[in-house]
Order: structure tokens, then sequence, then C-alpha cells
DNA sequence: CTGAAACGATACGCAACGTTTCATAATTAG
DNA sequence: CTAATTATGAAACGTTGCGTATCGTTTCAG
């Protein structure tokens, strides 16, 4: 499991046969499939193959690795967000931006692949890096934006501890979903950003 | 992966030929010592078997699969864990409790096994039932019996949202941990706990 | 001594990874 | 049109590693 590009050859413009555009949307959508079934660990090449119709070195030349494929599958499901609204104060846009994040997270989908995704993170040192650029990354400047949007609206303090707002934000979703398991409902998210508004309103008592 | 006992079949006291606990613990000993090179992918059955000398099969008869095995490794690195402190105010009594807790996770071992159990955790409930109650039920009481103390001396008001601050001082951890990657540094013990105790003095306002 | 259980050695069946090889189809350059 | 170039498919292969099965040996209780 080397490092190196999560495309193992990306499509050329030269001469020669092109690829079909369906053949990589036949592959994803069998691996989406797959993966809302039994998650990446039911995940199987030969699997993705005869679902899709597809051949394994196809899929091969194109992805390197299962988990490659997973994160394709996952950044398209991501790639369907909906953008970040910045209407009405503070705490309504962060409860209404983390109650959209919960129902992608509640999915079966998402919440299989990513938790198969964190396994291989450990080892796969490009697959982290294209899952923090192009996961994490969307979720933290979005909530950097609302937050210093509050911060300009006098709603927040100045002096805010932002790194630590937007762990705050986002730590408890995560460990509930991946360690805990307790639910994510919306009342669980208006209770955490009650709490991070109160950090951030408030003045620190030594 | 069908749910069950995470002990195959505990060591009985009838008559027959004892287990000689010399054997557990080399099993554990070299399945620590797998993890802490290639976590739980990295760890083989076989390996085990080889390191510690003892055959594949005795393996077998005391731990259901690979993971129950790296589930029982983690188990044993906790229970080193110090006892909870009630000593100072509560923001210091958290930081230095939350100080070990990270001095453990940032270990390679911890977050090596942590990260390969969450996987499967998804699929073998038995083994998620395992890791909460063994595990993270641990963290959660002492948190929580810090935080009640808190209350009583006054330190946090009486209607503090529990749930919420437990989940607000583990989750950013192992969002850390598991996710971001960022560092887990002492300094960040320190905001997050400034973070949660200004949630937990303050008055909310509306 | 006898039965019961633990242990070791070996082999097995199986799933799935990722690769290789070769034939064929589609496209561009000249 | 032809040749070079690339994509795709089909099939087979080598490898790893899981979990199981079988059988002989060892160690205990009664």
């Amino acid at each position: 499991m080397k490092a190196g590009q999560l495309f193992h050859q990306p499509p050329r413009a030269g001469p020669g046969r092109p690829r079909r555009s369906a053949t990589g949307h036949a592959i994803l959508k069998a691996t989406r499939e797959l993966l809302a079934q039994g998650g990446v660990h039911g995940l199987t090449v030969e699997g993705v193959a005869e679902r899709s119709g597809i051949a394994k070195t196809t899929i091969y030349r194109r992805w390197r690795s299962k988990e490659d494929l997973a994160l394709a599958a996952l950044l398209e499901v991501i790639r369907e967000e909906p953008p970040v609204v910045h209407t009405g104060n503070t705490r309504a846009a962060l409860t209404a931006y983390l109650g959209q994040l919960i129902k992608n997270v509640n999915s079966r989908l998402y919440g299989r692949i990513l938790r198969g995704l964190i396994s291989e993170m450990a080892i796969d040192r490009e697959l982290a890096r294209g899952f923090r650029e192009q996961v994490l990354a969307r979720r933290t400047t979005a909530i950097r934006g609302l937050l210093a949007r509050g911060i300009d609206r006098g709603e927040l303090r100045p002096d805010l501890d932002m790194e630590i707002a937007v762990d705050l934000l986002l730590g408890p979703i995560y460990y509930r979903l991946l360690m805990s398991g307790e639910p994510l409902t919306s009342g669980f998210i208006d209770r955490l950003v009650r709490a991070v508004m109160a950090y951030g309103q408030g003045n620190e008592r030594p």
C-alpha cells in the first residue's frame, strides 16, 4: 500500500481509445450499493465487477485499491451536500448546518464508508490526505465561516478559540457515530450548539 | 461473524488438563507487539502463533477471531491506567485526567488498535458492546464523577447538561486521533478543558 | 488406570486481493 | 486507409490469511 495518486492513471487526451465515462459511473454505482449493504468490509472488487458488469481489471486500472474506490464513492455522496446557508442568527445557522450534516452521517452508506476508511487511513497516508482535504476541510471551513460571521455580528466574542470551537462541534458528532453509538438526533444537535454558543458568548472566568 | 462470547470457551474447573496461564500471556504479548507495528491490519493470527510459539489452533480455542484478540490486548493496556484523582479544583482535575488519557491514546499501540476495532465494531455487535462497556464506560463514569464534584463545589452550575459535557470532552480527543490527525498535546487539553469549563460555569443567554 | 480437557502439528477449504497475459475494440495521427 | 495507441474484457494465476478439522500427545482429577 504505497503512497501515490488516488487514481492509478488519470485519463489522457492523446491518441488511443478513450475511456467511456459510463464505465466509471457504473463502477461507482455498484460500489455505493455494496457499501450500503456491508460497509468497506463487505465490499469486494470482484463483487463490484460482477454487479456493474465491468471487468475487474478495468476497475484496477482506475483505482489503486478497494479503499480508494470507497473514498471515491464517499466523495460522490458528499458532493451532493447542500451549501452552507448564512441566514438567521449564528445559533440557527450552525444548527441548520449540523442538522444537514447528520442527515448524511446517519445514512447507512456514509457511516459505513467512514468506519471502513478510518482503519485504512492509519496505513495509507495518501488516503488519509485525500479524506482530510476533500471531506473534513469542507466541513471545517464551513463552520469557521459561520463562527467568523458570529463574531462579526457580535454574537460571539472576538477572542474565541476557533480551533477548539470547531473541534467541539465536530468531535462529538463523530464520537457518537464511531464510538459511543448514541443516536445523532436533531435534539442532540440543538444541545450541542447551545453548549458551544454558551462557551463562545461567555467571558471566561479564571 | 456471529454474536457470542468474546471468549470462545471460558476455562473450566472440572477434570482434564488445565490451561497454562502462561499461554494466554504469551499470546497477548505477541499480539501487542504485532499491533504496535502494523495495527489490526498488520495483525495476523498466524503471525501471533509464530511469534509467541503457541499453535494457531490454541489461539482460536481462546478467542473467536482476530478482532477479539485485539480487543483483549487493548483491555490489558487500559487496565494499567491510573485511577482518577479527585484533587484540586475541577479544571485541574479534568486536565490531569485527560492528560493521562492522551498519554495512552497517543501511544502507537492504543491508536492503532482503536482504529482497527472501529471498523469491525460496525459488523460485530458483540465486539462493540465489549468495547463500550469495558473501555468507554470507564472514561465516561470518571468524567461524570469529576463533573458532579464540580457541581457540588459550586464550580459548575447545577443544571449542567452532563451528557453533552462528556461528549464535549471526549469527542474532540477521538476526533483528532481518528480523523483530523491534529496532534493531541497537553496544550490542546488545556484549551479543551478551559472551553468546557467556560460553558459549564456561564449562564446561558437566549 | 481411565476419562477429560489442553495443546501442537499439519492440512484443508475458501475468499479475496492484486497481477499477468492475451485478444479485441475504439480512436487519433499521418 | 494504415499504424500506433490506449481501453476494455476474459481468464487464469500466485499469494495471503482466515477459520476449521483431524489426529496424536500431554496433563490433570478421581
